[in-house]
DNA sequence: AATCTATTTGGCTATTGTGCCAAATAGACA
DNA sequence: TGTCTATTTGGCACAATAGCCAAATAGATT
């Protein structure tokens, strides 16, 4: 039996839930850090040396990934190192690829 | 030869452009609207009796999607309707449902 | 042309996000 | 203990986003 209740207004705290993992990507310097853990585990001062902004400013997009559920620390003597906890944002990310380059010859095609 | 310029910096642009699709994915009545459009295409006036907001608010959400990429639109009489670019993002999707999963497993876990 | 409907755009306020500095915390090590 | 290094937190200034109303635009219909 399919529920009839898919109105926006009984899906918003599951949209609220989706949207707030999204969010924590969409931003360049936190797509760059979760492209990044890809490769592996980083500390906060590598990534901050990478990026090239305040350590606290790393700090604060890295609380962000982690409320969000994407990464998990973990302490070890005083640096802290962040991991990736889902393997999927790689091939979730190609999908944007796919947008980004549908745009493109979009593009090209108008200009023919 | 693999390329050493993997820089934040040098990747900047590049950054911002999948950061653009990712932002415009990034609100719950936008999430809401994409969606939809997976079942087919809608013109404004629906998804304006969907979501139950402003018609300009919902004509201005259409217009980041459309800038994004994702969405295009179609005028036919007075009325204009969207549909989706790209099909993978449902797939794409996905992969958020399994950060919240593999989030609220560890919340459990936590709990025992 | 006048009017009706659907949609977009301008503009304003309120809210949220960003980035830096300074200060706090925490572990290592003399 | 004192100090050095790594990281987080508080707080502030500034920028970006969201949503509403009102006005503009565009097609349909009379």
């Amino acid at each position: 039996m399919q529920s009839l209740n898919n109105t926006y207004l009984t899906r918003k705290n599951q949209l609220a839930a989706r949207t707030k993992v999204l969010k924590a990507l969409a931003h360049p310097t936190r797509l760059f850090i979760v492209e990044e853990l890809e490769q592996g585990e980083r500390c906060v001062c590598e990534l901050t040396e990478m990026i090239g902004a305040d350590v606290s400013t790393i700090s604060k997009h890295l609380s962000v990934l982690k409320q969000a559920g994407l990464v998990f620390d973990d302490k070890r003597g005083n640096m802290v190192f962040y991991q990736l906890r889902v393997s999927c944002v790689l091939g979730f990310l190609d999908c944007v690829e796919k947008v980004l380059r549908s745009q493109a010859e979009d593009y090209a095609a108008c200009m023919r």
